[in-house]
DNA sequence: CCTTTAACGCAACTGGAGTTCCGTTATGAG
DNA sequence: CTCATAACGGAACTCCAGTTGCGTTAAAGG
């Protein structure tokens, strides 16, 4: 009984699948920052990409399932890191790179609904893991030279160390609603830094 | 123009109205935690609670709003709060509780329903933010007693601090999916405490 | 270029969440 | 106790998100 058919769009990804899926995905990406997730209609979303909504419904079948897909795509998209010399300076840089994405008209309401697509759908979760993890071992960098340079102690936990940077403004996005600004991100950078040089993220 | 009537269940909040509200929220609560926001169903909140589904919608109309209602009684029964003697024993407690309630089989999947719901709804948001700056606030005097201690800097701001224990294992339960595990608790409060002595957290 | 069929798109259909209607219960005031 | 009416509950109805059926387009292999 071999009746298992592949996921569509897998045999034949070139030219129309591929530009149906970008379209669809800028689309999504849209309508989750204007709407939420929540108020989200597959139909409206495949208006919007100029596209049938039965092959919306077909390809991706519910809300969370295209969410995931979308953050598999952006998942792939890196971001540029500074390198300033300093733990300080490199944290400072990522809180406010995190900052002003989560303050931003657009990112800010994109993300929550990101988030709030994975607290509904363990797929969708899955993504949103990964897609952090890459960001997180993206920044590790950072992390090991300082521990190269002393500036903090060996077997500090980069992972660790860069969540605690970037949870308090999470934190004020989803939970108090207080607003995202520099000084928060300063004092976040700020807070991580001197916990880990006193070796609070040793795992 | 006076027809503006007032919400049901103002006029007449006695007996039955009363035991109505009690039932819905505790199925609401239950619903929320089992299948999570998006799956939630009013109709099927009233059956659980032995209701009409006509009263639920009337009552609450969506299901944020049956969210918020939730939130506000949450908000009113407050928690106890341990007193040590020092701030790093008393964030130590917080983070515990906060730890235990989040890993909780039936509590971690209503707070990030709770949470969920808040980031599609500005009502409920609204009564999120109210019900987190009202167990911030129970748990200030521990603040504020470090500072008169002189274990921690004058113009630390209690509500910054106590964020700080809590944000990453929030940022655990909705971003990375990393288990909450106890030394993460702990981790959070010496990382905490370890910040707002070197000044970190002075508004 | 020709063939096969994956993938798309239109239109008709369906099921169930949310609404409306109206009769029943019981709260709170006099 | 009695009365007016706030609030509840059952059942029928509406409307639209999501599905199904089928014909059309174009990707990939030869």
């Amino acid at each position: 009984m071999s009746d298992e058919r592949p996921e569509p769009g897998t045999v034949r990804p070139g030219g129309r699948t591929a530009k149906v899926r970008e379209a669809v995905l800028r689309a999504a990406g849209d309508a989750l920052a204007e709407d939420g997730f929540d108020r989200l209609d597959l139909a409206e979303i495949a208006r919007r990409a100029g596209v049938g909504k039965t092959t919306v419904y077909r390809r991706w079948g519910t809300v969370p399932g295209l969410v995931a897909d979308l953050l598999t795509e952006m998942a792939e998209d890196s971001l540029p890191r500074t390198e300033t010399g300093t733990l300080l300076g490199d944290l400072t840089a990522q809180a406010r790179l995190v900052q002003s994405t989560l303050s931003d008209a657009r990112q800010g309401p994109l993300f929550r609904a990101l988030i709030t697509a994975a607290a509904c759908d363990p797929q969708t979760a899955d993504a949103l893991h990964r897609f952090y993890r890459i960001r997180t071992e993206e920044w590790a960098p950072c992390v090991t030279a300082a521990i190269e340079r002393g500036e903090i102690p060996e077997g500090t936990s980069p992972a660790e160390l860069i969540s605690a940077v970037s949870a308090p403004l999470y934190y004020r996005l989803l939970i108090t609603g207080t607003p995202i600004d520099q000084p928060a991100a300063d004092r976040a950078a700020q807070a991580a830094v001197t916990a880990a040089k006193a070796g609070a993220f040793i795992a």
